[in-house]
Parts: C-alpha cells; structure tokens; sequence
DNA sequence: GCGAATATCTTGCTGAGCGAGATAATAAGG
DNA sequence: CCTTATTATCTCGCTCAGCAAGATATTCGC
C-alpha cells in the first residue's frame, strides 16, 4: 500500500492504514519462520503454495510452482533444490507425463508450519468467533473485494502487467 | 500464515484463509510496482517506511530504516545507495547529531507511490463506506487483534526472537 | 520413427545482503 | 582542553538467490 500523507484522514483510510500494518507484520512473522529454519522468503511462499495444492488435492509441478512464484526454471531448479536438500520436499517423477517433476512437501514440513503459524490462526479464529453474522459477512466481503481489486489492478495491465505465470516471460 | 491442511474447515478459518489470500495478493502488487520502477521488494519496504516516518513528522536515520527491514549496516547503506541513485530518496546530515544521515523520500517518488497504490486504497475504502459502525468496528477489531497477535508472537520469543531493530543483531 | 514442442536441469553471470573493519562525530573523564 | 569509549555510517570481500542461454529427456503430431 503506501497512503502517503493523504490530505483527509478519514474513519475509512484508517481501517485501510491498518490492513496495511497487518500485511507487513505477517511479513515479517513469515521471515522470522523463515529465518527460524534457515530459509529464505522465496521458501517460505514454495511451501505455502505446495501446502495449498496438497489441500486442493492437485499436483504441483517444478514448473508451475515456478509461475507461481514468477521465477525461471533455472532459479526454480534451484529453489527445490534447497527444499529437497533441507528435507522439506521431494521430487516425484511424474505419474501421467513422465517429463514432469512433482513437488510434494514432506509431512515434517507441513508439522513445522503448524507449530510455527497454528497459534496465529487459532487467534485470529477465536476473535471472528466474537462476532454475528452480519459482521463476519462484513469482514469477509471486505477481504475478499480487497483481493480481487489487487488482483484485477494486476490483470488490468497498469503498464507492467504480465507476471502471473508468465511461464518464462515472453520467450520471445 | 499457511492454514496446512486444517481438519476442521470452520466458518471461521475460510475468512483466516482469505486474509492470507489478501495478504499474498498485496504482495504481489507491490512487486508489480517494484518491477515497474525497476526496483526491488526490499526498496519498496524501504520507501515505505520512509512514508510512514514522513507522515508521523519523523527523522528517518539509516541505521533506524535498517533495523526496521532487518538488514545490517552494510546492506543498508547499499540499500539507500540504490534509492539515492534512482532519485527516490535524499540523504541529509542529522541537525542535531552530525553522526546520522537521514534519508528523507523525494515528493517524486511519493507522487510514484500515490499514482500506483492510490486507486486500490480509494477501492478499498470505498467498500468500507458500504458498511454501518457496528461492521466497521469488528473489521476494525478483527485487522488489529491480527497485527497485535503477529507482533506479541515476534517479541514472546519463539526460538529466534530478536528481529525488531536488534541493532546488528546481539554481538556477542 | 522423425522432428517439433514441452519440462527440467546445467552453466556462467549479476547483484542483494552479510561479516569485519575503517572512518567520523559525539559523549564521558580527568 | 585532550584522551578514550561509544555511536553511526561507509568500504571491502564474500556468499548465494535468481536470470539468460543452452543442454538433455520425454511426449505428441504426422
């Protein structure tokens, strides 16, 4: 976000100055899991991403974690590498198209993760359990409008544009 | 965050995983505005920050913004080195001790912040004005119990602790 | 089966960030 | 006022994440 010294601090920008502070604060709890296990932020959103997909019940190729993620093969290669070799992931040939590489992670990885953000979710849980219906409903459309506005601000190229799952950038 | 596989998929952990969802997807829009202006994740942090200290009428010395992104002396001095170079962001000797160089943002580089973020905050807000008091105070609520929680789980030492301006970070 | 397309891996390089130490300014003592 | 310790920033050398280009292996169309 930024809000840069805007002229009229209304009841409205205040809740968004505060969503704000909640993104940079859950930033910075993702690095300290990340700095905890010796990982770097680009781990850290592999494993959420890998964790995702197991939950969605899909594969997750090499290559579309990489789109995901908006690296290269070659910096994707290496990424898995470190989860591999740290023992939070293993390569998995796959099964239909046997080009393929699936990540999966190991359930070692997944118990850290819990251990690590479990307490933080409970909480937020516990303190929507405060609340009625009409509220959750409030809360839920302004977290989900915030999403697609960022997502649409995205897709709606502002000049920059591509970056979901370019698959290589433009290879020419 | 990370939501592994939860067994129980509440009402209330389907809004958890959306404010994950909201904070990957802001994420991603401030990378797109990194690589739009040729910069790097850690710079916008970096302007921000120095946003954030600008509106609260603060000095931004070098040293403080490093603590604040959690990067060592080194780093940081390349940091605003880059911010320097790229017009962004001017260094000034302290006024009232000369040891400190404050970094203070150029109205340009405020100017680039407004044009980028300003639509998605107007957004933002303008979703808010849908809602009556009593929904506004549990988003309100609810967005500050989060940051409160993440913060309090940094300080309450989790194994590695110390990240919050640890000032080089313990030297024996 | 042969060539094009797809998916991953390998090689060499750029640059962000770290550790250690140098330099400059302030603060505390005598 | 001069010396010493402390604080704040900068410089140097290094490590490693990620990029570009190309190599290798598998699949698909004819």
């Amino acid at each position: 976000m930024s809000t840069p010294s805007g002229p009229a601090p209304g009841p409205e920008l205040e809740i968004v100055h505060l969503l704000r502070a909640v993104v940079v604060e859950l930033g910075l709890h993702s690095a300290r899991f990340a700095q905890l296990h010796g990982m770097h932020p680009t781990d850290v959103r592999a494993l959420i991403a890998l964790m995702d997909a197991r939950r969605a019940g899909e594969e997750m190729s090499v290559g579309r974690l990489g789109g995901v993620l908006g690296l290269n093969s070659a910096g994707t290669t290496a990424l898995v590498d470190r989860l591999e070799r740290a023992g939070h992931v293993r390569r998995v040939r796959g099964a239909g198209d046997r080009r393929k590489v699936v990540a999966e992670v190991e359930d070692s990885a997944v118990a850290l993760g819990r251990a690590f953000f479990g307490p933080l979710i409970e909480r937020s849980a516990e303190l929507l359990r405060g609340y009625d219906a009409h509220q959750l409903a409030a809360v839920r459309d302004f977290l989900d409008g915030v999403r697609t506005a960022a997502a649409e601000a995205g897709d709606t190229a502002p000049g920059g544009g591509s970056q979901r799952d370019p698959r290589h950038r433009t290879p020419r």
